[in-house]
DNA sequence: ATCATTAACCTTTTT
DNA sequence: GGTTAATGAT
């Protein structure tokens, strides 16, 4: 008898009345194969909720349940919520994103495939910095062998399933390598694998090529795992790739017991190998499959809604389905422009503020959507300048510090000392005297020995190293004894003892720079967190080793989560997914930048840049706001965009253009003192224009202002404060201050017609009008 | 071997 | 603009 259906029938039968039609009937078909197509803000996740609710409460044991998700965000929620209605069983359901789950299989099952289960897995920037070893060591032309190229290219033939040996066989793949001028990709494959081999080492990629290959070469085992998941559910199916497909389709094929859901809609991922085929061909992969289309949309307005559908309506390559909303119309979707990323980020703090008070909001109600992490400074500024408290998430995490790296690399080395990237990051850090060429002479030896760099170093008597060698030893042994101490000590104890022992600690300390202090706190914050973790009384495994498989799979900033804080969010549209707010501002909306200027050259990756356009949309509840600069900084230069193609699909009747920023011969004016948002007049007599999308595309190229004839820039290496200026878009200003030194000269202007801008001399083009 | 200065790259998006 | 790899000086 399954207490659980004992504790909690009343309360999952309650939720059953709570679901619609479709949603229900979703939940209630638990056998055989179900495609779930839920449609953005459909209720998605209270589905998948209750479904494994409902399989529980059938008196599934939680331990046959396999339930995969792609960000650990989205799996800790689901397990929370599932806990919250199920009881503590939850925490045994397998569930997690791909990798984590993967990697906890390949752990128990490492020596099938020759690995210790104590292997470490290397991120991307591991992977790509041993790539250019590998180039380096090839002789090739490291401008032609660009890491990140190699490891595409290596990644998506692991997602493909192509070994390294079938890389090289392969005649499209060497004809697509030769014509591009890269023979020796495949040869920095074998290499590669054979150098992650032998550090013991896995990348992301391997996490699941390595699962495919142990479940094809070892059958007892893939009959174990198909035995003991019963039910299989995946998330985002619409974002698995081949490798991951198969996986999935492997261990569900003797219950075929598996759930799927997703929204071709919203499939962002195929950057890294997602195959929207697989969601759109799961049909023929299993003939009895039952398919529920969720199709209405409780999150947002009909307004948001219907503007989503328009835009993703220009797709070709789709399913059939159709969203709506019973809500309100709600207001329409405001476009904004401005002149620059800097404006733009001013609109949008000012208008949060209004919002805020007007509409009795939180600031955790906003969100601001971005297509680069890039983009977040000039939002951030701006926040600043008003006081708004927000919180920016992904970008470089925590994890990506220098200082943290480094004292993970210790970690890593101490749990396995093979870790060849660990290894180099830290074996002069802090300074002990192996130089380059002492660690040079370590490489050569190794590769001529087909050994790990660790057992040169660790046996250097053996081999000959020259005076160095008792540096080595000295290295080697104090690896080695943090490596003792994982049997008596806890993570905490042990971290802490790497952290000082190493001198690391205390070379930071050191530092009395502003910067220095934040490395010395944030390595302080790191060992507080490892405290945590060692006081975690959930854990089964507190060890330094159990810490590690979490920080290596862990993305962003997922380590506080208060929510309990009010601020304003901001991220990329990406990390946006799954995730609603009352008001939305969507920036940036530019040709080049959005869509991509990498995605223009094929209709597919356009396709997925429209769909990441309707992601960000369909974020919102109440109100979306879109803009777009005109002009933006980039590599430290200004650039001139186009508002992007998106914007023109969208059928104009649901927008209204709040062009802050028009030319003057539309009547209006940028004026500081002002705030345009409330200006309600200037918004109407634009909306009065014949065409507002024909104002929209053309005003992004005409001229704020049309210089005097013959305009000329001078020289401005002599400019000073009080001088009159004529800029060439800009207009009439006088120079208020120069500032920054002789090569990087800023100057602040006040402009007659657009108040104050910082302008480069380095950049601007100015004409001195009163000399 | 180490530090300091210079050149080059960069911007998609994440596990 | 900002970081990181390559070069040069001590």
């Amino acid at each position: 008898m399954n207490i659980i259906s004992l504790k909690f029938p009343l309360l999952v039968s309650k939720y059953l009345e709570q679901l619609n039609e479709a949603q229900r009937a979703a939940v209630v078909q638990t056998e055989g194969p179900v495609m779930i197509i839920a449609g953005a803000g459909s209720g998605k996740t209270r589905v998948i909720t209750y479904r494994i609710i409902h399989l529980l409460e059938q008196g599934v044991e939680p331990f046959a349940i396999l339930s995969l998700t792609f960000t650990n965000k989205a799996a800790r929620e689901m397990r929370q919520r599932i806990s919250l209605l199920s009881g503590p069983e939850a925490k045994n359901i397998w569930m997690g994103t791909f990798h984590s789950v993967f990697a906890r299989i390949l752990r128990i099952e490492s020596d099938k495939i020759g690995y210790p289960s104590n292997f470490t897995i290397y991120d991307t920037d591991d992977s790509k910095s041993l790539i250019r070893t590998l180039i380096k060591e090839q002789n090739l032309d490291d401008k032609l062998y660009n890491a990140g190229f190699v490891l595409n290219r290596i990644s998506s033939a692991k997602n493909n399933l192509i070994s390294a040996a079938e890389y090289a066989h392969n005649e499209q793949i060497q004809a697509d390598d030769s014509a591009s001028g890269r023979k020796q990709i495949g040869e920095i494959y074998r290499l590669y694998k054979n150098r992650c081999f032998m550090a013991g080492a896995m990348d992301f990629d391997d996490l699941l090529y390595l699962t495919n290959l142990l479940l094809k070469d070892h059958p007892d085992v893939l009959y174990k795992y198909q035995n003991k998941f019963k039910y299989v559910m995946v998330d985002e199916y619409q974002d698995t790739n081949f490798s991951q497909y198969l996986i999935v389709k492997k261990l569900a094929a003797i219950h075929e017991n598996i759930c799927v859901v997703g929204d071709d809609a919203q499939s962002i991922y195929a950057f890294r190998g997602a195959n929207i085929q697989n969601i759109l061909n799961f049909e023929k992969d299993y003939p009895d499959l039952k398919i529920y289309k969720l199709e209405e949309n409780y999150r947002s307005t009909q307004n948001i809604v219907n503007v989503a559908n328009s835009i993703i309506a220009k797709n070709l390559n789709q399913l059939e389905k159709k969203v709506f909303s019973n809500n309100e119309s709600g207001e329409k979707i405001k476009v904004v422009r401005a002149f620059s990323d800097n404006e733009e980020g001013k609109l949008v703090a000012e208008s949060i503020m209004q919002d805020r008070a007007n509409q009795s909001l939180d600031y955790k109600h906003f969100v601001i959507l971005y297509r680069t992490n890039a983009q977040s400074r000039s939002m951030e500024e701006s926040l600043r300048k008003l006081n708004i408290p927000y919180k920016i998430f992904g970008g470089l995490s925590f994890y990506q510090r220098k200082e943290i790296k480094d004292l993970i690399a210790y970690f890593r080395l101490t749990v396995n000392p093979n870790d060849e990237e660990a290894l180099k990051r830290v074996i002069n850090y802090p300074v002990r005297g192996i130089g380059k060429t002492s660690l040079d002479k370590v490489i050569v030896s190794a590769a001529e020995n087909e050994v790990s760099m660790w057992t040169i170093i660790s046996n250097s008597s053996q081999y000959i190293l020259g005076k160095s060698a008792e540096n080595f030893e000295a290295f080697s042994i104090m690896i080695r004894s943090f490596g003792a101490m994982m049997e008596t000590k806890n993570a905490f104890e042990l971290a802490t003892h790497i952290a000082t022992h190493t001198n690391l600690l205390k070379d930071l300390y050191a530092d009395k720079s502003i910067e220095g202090l934040s490395r010395y706190d944030n390595i302080q914050e790191l060992l507080n967190g490892i405290k945590e973790f060692s006081d975690s009384e959930v854990r089964e495994n507190r060890s330094l080793a159990a810490f590690l498989q979490d920080v290596a799979l862990l993305t962003g900033d997922e380590k506080e989560e208060k929510e309990a804080i009010d601020t304003v969010s901001l991220m990329t549209i990406h990390s946006s997914k799954g995730l609603e707010y009352s008001n939305v501002y969507v920036v940036g909306i530019e040709e080049n930048l959005f869509p991509s200027q990498l995605s223009l050259n094929s209709r597919n990756d356009l396709e997925e840049e429209r769909r990441l356009f309707y992601v960000a949309i369909t974020r919102a509840k109440k109100k979306l706001t879109l803009s777009y600069a005109t002009s933006r900084y980039k590599f430290g230069s200004q650039v001139s965009n186009e508002p992007s193609r998106f914007l023109n699909e969208i059928d104009p009747q649901y927008l209204e253009l709040d062009l802050r920023a028009a030319p003057k011969t539309f009547g209006t004016y940028f004026d500081d003192e002002r705030s345009e948002w409330t200006a309600k007049s200037t918004t109407e007599t634009k909306l009065k224009a014949p065409s507002p999308m024909a104002i929209l595309k053309k005003s992004a190229h005409a001229a704020l202002h049309i210089p005097t004839p013959g305009f000329r820039p001078d020289d401005t290496s002599q400019l000073e404060s009080g001088m009159e200026i004529e800029h060439e878009r800009f207009g009439f200003g006088i120079v208020t201050l120069i500032e920054g030194t002789k090569t990087d000269l800023k100057a602040t202007i006040l402009f007659n017609d657009l108040g104050t801008k910082q302008l480069l001399l380095k950049f601007a083009k100015l004409r001195i009008t009163n000399k």
